[in-house]
DNA sequence: CGACTTTGACCTGCGC
DNA sequence: GCGCAGGTCAAAGTCG
């Protein structure tokens, strides 16, 4: 397991200090304004500060403190994940690598393994080949195996368990489960022979007309149509496919990881598990300035900004 | 007739 | 070891 720790000081657009995190920068007016034009590719003011610019300067400026604040909290809880996994660890370690009821489970593991490997190793058909080739595959799924859940807003009435998400899925099952009254269908991918990825749809227990789609695993193969999205994207978009919305995404990862939101166009939601590192960082550099870049009120400041500056050149 | 869906049976993991 | 619940298989049915 290794640790993972996001060096959030956004050092974008808004921030023009993304390692300095030094509050004497955004002391005086000057020092601070004018690398953020520069940065945005803006010219500086250069007549005097209307009041305009005043309010915005003190904007950008309570935006920077919130953002070096929500960077102090990001390092705060880094450091205490860091120490509660070292913590994990030695106790790992001092119990000789599991609990009581872990060493059970691990037990019956082995168990139904060492079945498996009987049962591959005394069997040679074509049948008995190809259920190995997707046990493998499912393993190896099962190795970067990433669960999404996606919630898709759709009319009550309609009884169907499909979610147009542009990929081909094989329904190949279906079945009650004891927590919900309404019956669960399994799917696998179609699209690519031997991609690893299922899914399954669920009418929400709570709400009917809320359908809970959990894809486990990656495609390994391209988006087969274009005009439909993935659940990444945006519920405008994809609400013209079938009429079913996603409302919401959440991402579950095995090891801890990064989260996106993955309601945002353009985030990295699939891919997020299996960044680390600069990669990482990347990512969510991205993902922020896709954030910042949906955002109406910063795009309004934008825009005022560079009119701003526009018409101080001009007179 | 092939592709896809349905559905009961079977398999597997887990708690007791 | 037993029973339960979730997941998967595969034969039968349906549709274009």
């Amino acid at each position: 397991m290794e640790s993972v720790c996001v060096d959030l000081f956004l050092g974008f657009g808004l921030n023009a200090a993304p390692h300095s995190g030094s509050e004497e920068k955004m002391a005086g007016r000057e020092g601070f304004n004018q690398p953020q034009f520069t940065s945005m590719g803006l010219q500086p003011p250069t007549s005097a500060s209307s009041q305009e610019e005043r309010k915005l300067e003190d904007e950008l400026r309570r935006i920077s403190q919130e953002n070096e604040k929500l960077s102090r909290m990001l390092g705060e809880m880094c450091q205490s994940y860091n120490a509660l996994q070292a913590q994990m660890t030695t106790l790992i370690n001092s119990t000789g690598g599991g609990g009581c009821s872990g060493g059970r489970r691990d037990e019956g593991a082995t168990a139904s393994r060492k079945r498996k490997e009987e049962e591959q190793s005394s069997s040679s058909d074509e049948g008995s080949i190809s259920k190995r080739a997707r046990e493998e595959f499912s393993s190896a799924s099962a190795a970067t195996n990433l669960i999404t859940r996606v919630h898709f807003k759709t009319d009550p009435s309609d009884a169907s368990l499909i979610v147009k998400d542009g990929y081909q899925w094989r329904k190949y099952g279906q079945k009650v489960t004891k927590d919900n009254p309404s019956p669960r269908a399994y799917f696998r991918c179609a699209f690519a022979p031997g991609c690893p990825v299922k899914k399954k749809v669920q009418r929400s227990a709570e709400d009917r007309s809320i359908l809970v789609a959990t894809y486990e695993g990656q495609h390994n193969h391209a988006q087969p149509s274009a005009d439909a999205a993935p659940p990444t994207c945006s519920a405008t978009s994809r609400s013209t496919i079938d009429g079913s919305i996603p409302t919401s995404v959440s991402v579950e990862a095995p090891r801890p990881t990064f989260m996106l939101d993955s309601t945002c166009p353009g985030s990295k939601r699939e891919e997020a598990p299996l960044l680390g590192g600069g990669d990482l960082q990347k990512a969510v550099a991205e993902h922020v300035a896709v954030s910042l870049a949906n955002d109406p009120t910063f795009a309004a400041a934008l825009a005022s900004a560079f009119l701003s500056s526009q018409t101080n050149r001009c007179h």
